[in-house]
DNA sequence: GCGACAG
DNA sequence: ATCTTGTCGC
């Protein structure tokens, strides 16, 4: 099972300074560092599922999206949602919204570790709920607009696309776990009816939604 | 003068 | 991330 696949930006690479950081954030930051370097030995770069070889994408038939939307003040509390969506349909064939509560704090260039683990979660509950819906492969809107297209080494980490007809504004896409890069951009291209990708799209939508539901505003 | 850091 | 409804264009 592919997984991985996301939306991300760039535009120039990240500062080295670490000028006004409390010791705190110095720590965390380092040991972070640390574990993406881990973290990045085990990655599977390349396809690996018989599905990405095909032109059409023939035998994939779920594609997951997750993300997280917050309450207006306040930085720990959110609402992590998990899509599944048909493919190549884009049609929601699964829902699920849960609250949870942020302990790590937002750091540009490790967002995952802030919120990759609520996102697990919904993952796990869905295996637990009902497994026949499992994704196939999980997108999640990340990144963003400040890290390089190309590494200084000159390998290729990813692509700009204009994801629909009429939109000027381009979107980033980065490999995958066990998805090359052409293939996660095949595959976004035809995940899009509009700028964002579905999946992100209706990830973003609903937990939105969610969060407007059931904290109204005041005032 | 503001912003310069992905969410 | 969040602050925001209607409106214009295809």
């Amino acid at each position: 099972m592919a997984e991985g696949t996301q939306e991300s930006g760039t535009e120039k690479p990240r500062e080295e300074s670490d000028d006004s950081l409390s010791p705190e954030e110095r720590e965390l930051r380092a040991r972070w560092e640390r574990e993406q370097e881990q973290l990045k030995w085990r990655l599977v770069e390349g396809d690996t599922e018989e599905w990405q070889e095909e032109a059409t994408f023939a035998g994939l038939q779920r594609v997951g999206g997750l993300d997280l939307s917050f309450v207006k003040g306040d930085e720990a509390n959110a609402c992590a949602s998990l899509v599944v969506l048909s493919y190549p349909d884009l049609e929601v064939v699964y829902e699920d919204c849960c609250m949870v509560n942020l302990t790590a704090p937002y750091v540009a260039g490790f967002l995952a570790f802030r919120e990759v683990p609520s996102l697990v979660e919904a993952v796990e509950r869905l295996q637990d709920k009902d497994p026949s819906l499992m994704p196939q492969i999980r997108n999640l809107q990340t990144g963003g607009d400040t890290f390089p297209l190309v590494e200084s080494s000159g390998k290729v980490l990813g692509m700009a696309l204009r994801s629909c007809d009429k939109s000027t504004k381009p979107i980033y896409i980065s490999v995958g776990h066990k998805m090359s890069l052409e293939s996660a951009v095949r595959l976004i291209h035809s995940c899009c009816r509009y700028r964002v990708p579905e999946p992100i799209r209706q990830a973003d939508i609903r937990s939105r939604a969610y969060i407007r539901q059931n904290f109204p505003h005041l005032s």
